[in-house]
DNA sequence: GAGTTTGAAACT
DNA sequence: CAGTTTCAAACTC
């Protein structure tokens, strides 16, 4: 079985990793040998696409690592955290869709819990209650909702779960034997292990729920699953399909949290070499809602904090992060978790916070704001005060301003939990749509980016690390947002910035609204001084820190993002001039002189930005944005209004998007369309630039290596005693002495009236064997000789 | 690297 | 809203 490990995946672009789940769902079901003729109609259902999301709107895979107690322990902290927050939530479902559709909702047993208990060695049945550790065998029974009675279940560990009637439902937990989860449809009273050995008796459809791992699990993995249940061959004859969990929660409204449980779908046989990359496994805990697109969450990790709570999204793609750090404890490390999500739909909200360690927070520092105070923590030594854990779902409140692609969430005190309904925030969850996210955690850091489904149609799964685990501590909570209504921002924050920092002082309640980068950027600010005054173990956190996009930087997300650092000088970096500020990025590793542009000049940057809104209130909205219907899907939101570049210079902000000029443009003599001969001239010669840039990067990568290869065979025979590098030999004498052997071949040639060519040959054969004398003297003496 | 050109943003 | 100015990036030499 080929998995890649999570470290590697952490690796990959997002943009890979987003494009895997629904790729394998498009495997057309007829390729499937096995599921021909024995798969059900429903089965053989096509793969709901964004269209479709009404069967399948949330992919939710948990968890992602390599240990099987970390896989369960995601899992279980994900089922914890949802339930947690839906705290009024009376019941909790779980359903498997969509092909499945015809078979009814799983039921987290029993409905009104949502946490794991182990009822029997190797078998985990879902029940009310608090969490408890999965078994070593990690099988989960899940109850069909109203579904067909006569349950049967897999009491003993490495067995699988098959309903008389039903589905069976295999949660696999990455290709590890022994750690498949099991699903089971069957209904009421039904106990685990009842049914075993009926999987044989009853071929069903299994749908394998990934719980953990990686993304590319492979039909192979599946297999090993299943033999670890011990019904391989039984399940080889039957129709294979992967599930997800879509989770959906609602944060403020009472009613029940669904576990949605999509197809992955894979209806290939389990032999089949098909990739079953569809399989989202692990890192991956999306979430949306049967009427939306899916969601995305990527569990991630990240070991920094940052000093302030960021709750914005990205110009392109959208993101909101949402950083929750809490207190530490030594030896446990902090965990992050970043949650793409898509947020095609309205009413998204996320909302998750963060608090700091050691950074200087300032927003926990605002005095002004009805946060409560700070709790802090000593944990051996360093101080962690822990700002924005959030607990219940009565504790957030999401703010979602119509039209807004910004999405903010309020928090309230802990200990009320009725933040229901107060003015300005629009969090009643009533709607479906509606989709907050929160974390719970006290040691886990979250982060929440939000992408716009035309950007990510696909989960976006982020690996924990290899300490992926999840605590599930609740603790104090801050606010972020002030609970009482906001009446001058909130008309704003339909189109606040990325980066909206209002700080105390400024007349207004005292919270920040950052970009994800904007916290990245804060994380890694803190980063080095969080490691190393925490003096945590981190083996993640050069990977993390990889990650963090950092304008002007070189990191692995900057680098796919790359954006230079700006140049200001006049504009103090707080106009739309500045890039950094256009793009909602704090200045940094920038050029610009008088910056204001960063988190000492808040008040300043907060003035400016409202300023740019007052003008334009889509000021900080992505310019390049999602064309007409039937038009291309990349099209600028003004237009340009070029005159003299002809559109075929960066000049114009089309064509420096790379798009083509539309009907909006107010451009003059552009050439930028299509059909233009000028601007297919320049794409042939930009490609060729491209990959002449390549080559000789390519070259010059080749190059230092084979000189440095070269370097490092030389240089033990230097220091080895007496031995010289060969370039040594060639002293002066050696060259002057082959410089005669070449002038004498030259007038021999010359004597003997051989024509040009004939003595240039002549002259590079002599200076050929000068070489070889010269590198055979080299193996004998130090002061080798050369003789014509 | 300095100077010029360009067009968006800002201003009037 | 149109014209002008300011600004920083893109471009040229």
């Amino acid at each position: 079985m080929d998995v890649v490990s999570p470290e590697l995946n952490i690796l990959l672009p997002d943009e890979i990793m987003d494009t895997e789940a629904i790729v394998m769902d498009d495997d057309p079901p007829a390729e499937s040998p096995t599921a021909s003729g024995q798969s059900q109609p429903s089965d053989d259902a096509p793969i709901p696409m964004e269209t479709d999301v009404l069967a399948v709107p949330e992919i939710v895979s948990l968890c992602s690592d390599a240990t099987p107690t970390q896989r369960t322990q995601a899992l279980t902290t994900s089922i914890t955290t949802d339930s947690t927050l839906c705290s009024t939530t009376s019941a909790t479902q779980l359903l498997l869709t969509p092909s499945i559709a015809s078979s009814s909702p799983l039921t987290l047993r029993p409905a009104t819990a949502s946490t794991l208990t182990s009822t029997s060695p190797g078998v985990v049945s879902l029940t009310s209650g608090g969490l408890q550790k999965l078994s070593a065998n990690h099988q989960i029974i899940l109850n069909k909702v109203a579904s067909s009675p006569g349950a049967d279940t897999t009491r003993s560990p490495g067995t699988t779960t098959i309903t008389p009637g039903g589905q069976k439902f295999m949660v696999t937990a990455i290709g590890k034997s022994g750690q498949s989860i099991v699903l089971q449809l069957p209904h009421t009273g039904s106990k685990p292990g009842s049914g075993q050995g009926e999987a044989k008796a009853h071929p069903q459809h299994f749908k394998v729920l990934t719980i953990g791992g990686r993304t590319d699990l492979k039909p192979v993995m599946v297999g090993q699953a299943v033999s670890s249940a011990s019904q391989v061959s039984t399940l080889q004859a039957q129709q294979l399909k992967t599930v997800q969990i879509a989770k959906k929660t609602q944060v403020s409204s009472a009613g029940p949290i669904k576990f949605i449980i999509t197809k992955a779908v894979n209806n290939k046989g389990l032999t089949a070499q098909t990739s079953v990359s569809n399989v989202i496994t692990g890192r991956v805990l999306s979430t949306s809602s049967p009427v939306t697109s899916p969601r995305t969450i990527t569990l991630s990790e990240t070991l920094s904090s940052s000093s302030k709570i960021a709750i914005s999204p990205l110009k392109s793609p959208s993101k909101l992060t949402v950083v929750s750090v809490a207190s530490q404890v030594p030896n446990s490390p902090q965990k992050s978790v970043s949650l793409p999500l898509n947020m095609a739909h309205l009413g998204q909200q996320i909302l998750v916070q963060q608090s700091t360690a050691t950074s200087p927070a300032k927003v926990v520092s605002s005095h002004s704001t009805p946060m409560k105070p700070v709790q802090t923590v000593t944990v051996g030594g360093p101080q962690f005060k822990t700002i924005f854990p959030l607990s219940t779902s009565s504790n957030v409140q999401q703010i979602q301003v119509p039209g807004s692609r910004f999405h903010y969430v309020r928090l309230v005190t802990a200990t009320t939990g009725s933040s229901t309904g107060q003015a300005g925030s629009h969090c009643t969850n009533s709607s479906m749509t509606a989709k907050p996210m929160v974390v719970n955690t006290a040691q886990v850091r979250m982060s929440v980016p939000i992408i716009p489904a035309q950007t990510m149609k696909q989960v976006v799964p982020k690996p924990l690390t290899s300490s992926g685990q999840l605590l599930t501590t609740q603790t104090q909570q801050r606010l972020i947002m002030p609970a009482t209504p906001l009446p001058q921002i909130q008309p704003n924050l339909t189109n606040l910035p990325p980066g909206t920092v209002l700080a105390p002082g400024s007349g207004n309640m005292g919270y920040a609204v950052l970009p994800a980068h904007y916290v990245t950027q804060l994380q890694q600010s803190a980063y080095v001084t969080l490691a190393s005054s925490s003096g945590f173990p981190n083996p993640t956190g050069i990977q993390t820190q990889a990650r963090l996009p950092l304008n002007g930087l070189s990191t692995s997300d900057a680098a796919s993002r790359p954006r230079k650092p700006c140049n200001c000088n006049k504009s103090q970096c707080l106009k739309l001039y500045c890039d950094c500020f256009a793009n909602g990025e704090f200045c940094q590793n920038c050029n610009c002189t008088n910056c204001f542009n960063n988190l000492e000049h808040e008040t300043e940057r907060a003035k400016a930005i409202k300023a740019c809104l007052d003008r334009n209130p889509e000021a900080f909205k992505p310019k390049i944005g999602k064309g007409k219907e039937g038009e291309s899907d990349r099209r600028h939101s003004k237009g340009c209004n070029c005159k003299r570049s002809g559109c075929l210079k960066n000049y114009c902000e089309c064509y420096e998007a790379k798009i083509m000029c539309s009907s909006t443009c107010k451009c003059v003599g552009c050439k930028n369309f299509e059909e233009s001969p000028e601007r297919k001239t320049l794409m042939h010669l930009a490609d060729a630039a491209e990959v002449r840039v390549q080559q000789q990067t390519a070259a010059k990568t080749k190059l230092s290596s084979q000189i440095s290869d070269l370097f490092t065979r030389t240089t033990p025979s230097i220091t080895s005693g007496g031995g010289r590098m060969p370039f040594t030999f060639v002293t002066k004498e050696v060259a002057e002495a082959t410089c005669e052997c070449l002038l004498e071949q030259a007038e021999q040639a010359e004597l003997i009236q051989q024509p040009q060519a004939t003595a240039e040959r002549m002259i590079l054969e002599e200076f050929g064997r000068c070489l070889m004398r010269i590198i055979s003297s080299a193996g004998k003496t130090d002061c080798p000789s050369i003789n014509c």
